[in-house]
RNA sequence: GGAGAGGUGGCAGAGUGGUAAUGCAGCGGAUUGCUAAUCCGUCAUCGUCUAAUAGCGAUGCCCGAGUUCGAGUCUCGGUCUCUCCGCCA
């Protein structure tokens, strides 16, 4: 959640921040500051008339132990009516918090000074684009997928439903081959590597944001109250949930590979063919958290490391920074990467790279100590790198050439094989 | 799933119903040829006051209810960890 504090220093550079996002308005921050406001002078009448209390009952601990009974007995009576003031003073003091929080949680993150106006992804703004050239209608990947055998949709909707592809033979290999060749990567570039449940609690959930603002997007084991995870951020940055840490522990680098759940209800048509759009699909994450002062740069580093792994897989790729329309819920600032899909003519998002700022520390209680000591709100950040399915629809695009799909050098070793050829599976 | 034991600050670890010891680490200071040692203070959260400190108040002993003038301590429910049993890849 946005800091509320630098928002009561700050307030009508919050306002302007946060009206960049369409659907909001500067009244929502007010607001905030009222609620907040309340909540403090709710505690000072409380903690008054506590004050009040404890003296009293202390009191009569001193009386009884002196052998006062009589002025013991007649002060006895006296806090029992002291007690009912405060249970309703307490009382009040728990419904302006609860208030408080109740439009706390549901304000999105404030967007940063680089996060363009806008209301949809047509006002995102494109930074650059690879130099490769952008190929022209060839065969999608689905077409592809199905002249060689590669991919059985018919066979997810018979197991789950339309949405969970079942891979064959040499595309299930590339898959595996994909996330060992990214896992390194990450690996090299200083993030170590995790494994980590693919079902969270509700406490995860919301220190990242998925809750409240995501909730029908995630698919809920509610007998257990557990969440399947829409994406690896998710586990790996609650590693760092209620943590107290060093500044020499920073920056913190995490990674890992995990398969992703996402409901992605009102989906439709020509978004969801083949590849598009998934209810489960494979994906490698890298998580930062590191000093306020480093965000920006970290950023920039995990973009870098994006861009690295397009360009060895030799992809026609461009970034967009996302408008404030088009910002997810906690994200400060996002870039997202799209690759060019020949045979859909358009282009394809294969990962979002975000600074969250301190929106999902607060969350998390997440704080490190500085070397003076002090208690600092660390930022996060985090990007695919990369999601598998697009990518693998990419490849296929890409690498076609009538009869077999042509893979990068660089996966050659990882999925034992230069090309994807006809499978003769049987089923 | 069953039985038992336990959960106290960054960590370790005390606490007959009377309002959270102590140690270690950290931070500030004092002292000191250097290093080390020693001493004093500080060291959870919220609020209040302030330019900022200090000060003052409240909260805080896994979570939530309850008993009581007063709960870390007693009662009930939940949760997690450990040990044993059962089941199991």
């Amino acid at each position: 959640m946005i800091d509320l504090q630098w928002i009561r220093a700050n307030t009508e550079l919050a306002k302007s921040r946060h009206s960049k996002r369409p659907n909001t308005s500067s009244e929502e921050i007010e607001h905030l500051i009222a609620l907040d406001a309340s909540r403090r002078s709710a505690q000072g009448k409380l903690d008054e008339a506590k004050t009040e209390a404890n003296a009293a009952a202390q009191e009569v601990g001193k009386l009884f132990k002196t052998g006062q009974k009589d002025s013991a007995e007649l002060l006895r009576e006296k806090t029992k009516e002291l007690k009912a003031t405060t249970a309703s003073l307490e009382q009040a003091m728990r419904e302006a918090n609860d208030a408080l929080n109740a439009h706390w949680i549901q304000l999105p993150n404030l967007a940063f000074d680089e996060v363009p106006e806008g209301k949809n992804e047509e006002d995102n703004q494109e930074i650059r684009r690879s130099d490769r050239p952008c190929k022209e209608a060839s065969a999608t990947h689905w077409e592809i997928a199905e002249r060689l055998n590669l991919l059985r949709m018919d066979l997810g909707v018979k197991l789950s439903g339309s949405g969970f592809p079942v891979y064959v033979g040499g595309m299930a290999k590339l898959q595996r081959g994909l996330v060992s060749y990214f896992l390194d990567e990450a690996n090299k570039a200083g993030y170590a590597e995790f494994q980590v449940p693919h079902l969270v609690n509700e406490d995860s959930a919301r220190a990242t944001g998925q809750l409240p603002d995501k909730e029908a997007q995630m698919y809920e084991a509610t007998l257990d109250g557990l969440f399947l995870i829409p994406t690896a951020e998710v586990p790996l940055t609650n590693l760092y949930r209620d943590a107290l840490i060093h500044e020499n522990d920073l920056p913190i680098k995490l990674t890992g590979y995990t398969p992703c759940f996402r409901r992605e209800a009102g989906s439709y048509g020509k978004e969801v063919r083949g590849l598009n759009r998934l209810h489960q699909f494979d994906k490698v994450e890298v998580v930062q958290i590191v000093p306020p002062r480093d965000s920006k740069a970290a950023h920039q580093d995990m973009v870098h490391h994006v861009e690295a792994l397009l360009d060895a897989l030799e992809m026609p790729f461009r970034i967009l920074n996302l408008c404030a329309g088009d910002l997810g819920f906690a994200a400060g600032i996002t870039y997202d990467f799209e690759i060019w899909s020949p045979g859909q003519s358009r282009w394809l998002e294969v990962s979002s790279v975000s600074n969250f700022g301190t929106f999902q520390t607060n969350r998390l209680r997440l704080r490190y100590r500085d070397q003076d000591n002090n208690k600092i709100k660390p930022h996060t950040l985090n990007g695919s790198a990369l999601a598998i399915p697009r990518i693998v629809s990419g490849l296929l695009e890409q690498g076609w050439d009538g009869e077999v799909v042509h893979l990068p050098k660089v996966l050659h070793a990882y999925v034992g094989m230069d090309r994807l050829t006809k499978q003769d599976v049987r089923l």
